[in-house]
DNA sequence: GTCTATATGGCGATAGAC
DNA sequence: GTCTATCGCCATATAGAC
């Protein structure tokens, strides 16, 4: 369910802030710049959200809901495990492709905040509950080894997000500093991933 | 070869520094603090270091040293793979736990201004090449499954590494935000991270 | 709603006494 | 080497005309 952006200039705001935030940070990132980017005058974006603070927030809150998105429109119920893991590595890897600034500016936010992090996740109801629920009673059903979910689940979070939050370093140490052989190999990941995965939980 | 701390105030001036830096950021940081920290003023930080550039730049290869660790030390020559790997992850697990914060600081910096991160790696001659060979000569011998050296190296500290940088965020959703809860998982993962990548790896 | 002009505060950096 | 006092700039935020 996509949001319609429309053309006024609220929208023009959020999305220069969502630029300049993601890249910059809340630290980095200047009130010009984000005007500049936007098309308008630093005046207006007080009229629009009354501070910095506030405007941040705003764009926090949405990309909190992009990177944490809907569980179940990644996982069908009724697919085996080895295509539930297929899928969700290969979706969640494009969807980080097309915003690589995303976890690197997560990872910064919720160091410098944590407490305003721990309320919108409340605000927002993230309920990974019924995604463990969900690995548990796989493994309970004898398809993959016996483990504790979260070590599953974070692990599957470390192999698709690391390699984009370190991208930049990552591409000059092993890909000679060339884009085009890195989102290569990121793009190889969406498959080797999983069977990376599913080699060391499926039961054999 | 651990560096002697001297109690003098370029030593007080450089932990007072790092500790502020990689908490908040080149961005976040304050000279102010940093001088609270060092129990100093701020123009003394200016007179033993010019600028809050410098004085970045003093703290950041340091960091970037730590984080990038003379892997031989890790990895004794004559030991099987499986017995590299585990030492490999539990070492580097150690060093995180003792330095949380370093891995967030590193993502974000070297977003921040990835030329410099750049200068850094070609002064500071980090050479994964060497560590790629190995694991490469282990493939050709049979030891573990073919595959591009670059990916399992890059598996092998997503696993290690993101954990880490995302605890804040991990702690809150899946462990009631309990920092020992959260110590406990970091510290069951010096051990089950190896088996997990073994269990990917390892020939039958 | 949108703009120009300006107030206000904070931060990096320096001057200069000791 | 270490301090106090201060300069000068830049960023957020507001006042007020249109």
């Amino acid at each position: 369910m996509e949001e319609i952006r429309k053309d006024n200039t609220e929208e023009k705001i959020l999305e220069a802030a969502r630029t300049v935030f993601t890249k910059k940070g809340m630290d980095g990132a200047r009130m010009q710049e984000i005007a500049d980017e936007a098309g308008i005058n630093k005046a207006l974006l007080h009229y629009y959200f009354r501070s910095k603070q506030k405007l941040f927030e705003a764009i926090f809150s949405h990309v909190f809901k992009q990177i944490f998105p809907d569980i179940r429109s990644f996982i069908q119920a009724q697919k085996p495990i080895e295509e539930k893991i297929k899928i969700f590595s290969a979706r969640y890897m494009e969807l980080l492709m097309l915003n690589p600034y995303l976890p690197a500016f997560l990872l910064r936010e919720l160091q410098r905040d944590p407490e305003f992090l721990a309320s919108v996740i409340k605000s927002q109801g993230v309920n990974p509950g019924e995604l463990l629920t969900m690995l548990k009673a796989e493994m309970g059903s004898g398809q993959i080894k016996n483990m504790d979910p979260r070590e599953l689940l974070i692990n599957l979070l470390s192999l698709i997000i690391f390699p984009v939050a370190a991208g930049p370093l990552l591409q000059i140490m092993f890909f000679g500093d060339d884009p085009d052989a890195y989102n290569e190999f990121l793009t190889r990941r969406k498959e080797t991933i999983a069977t990376f995965i599913l080699h060391s939980i499926l039961v054999k």
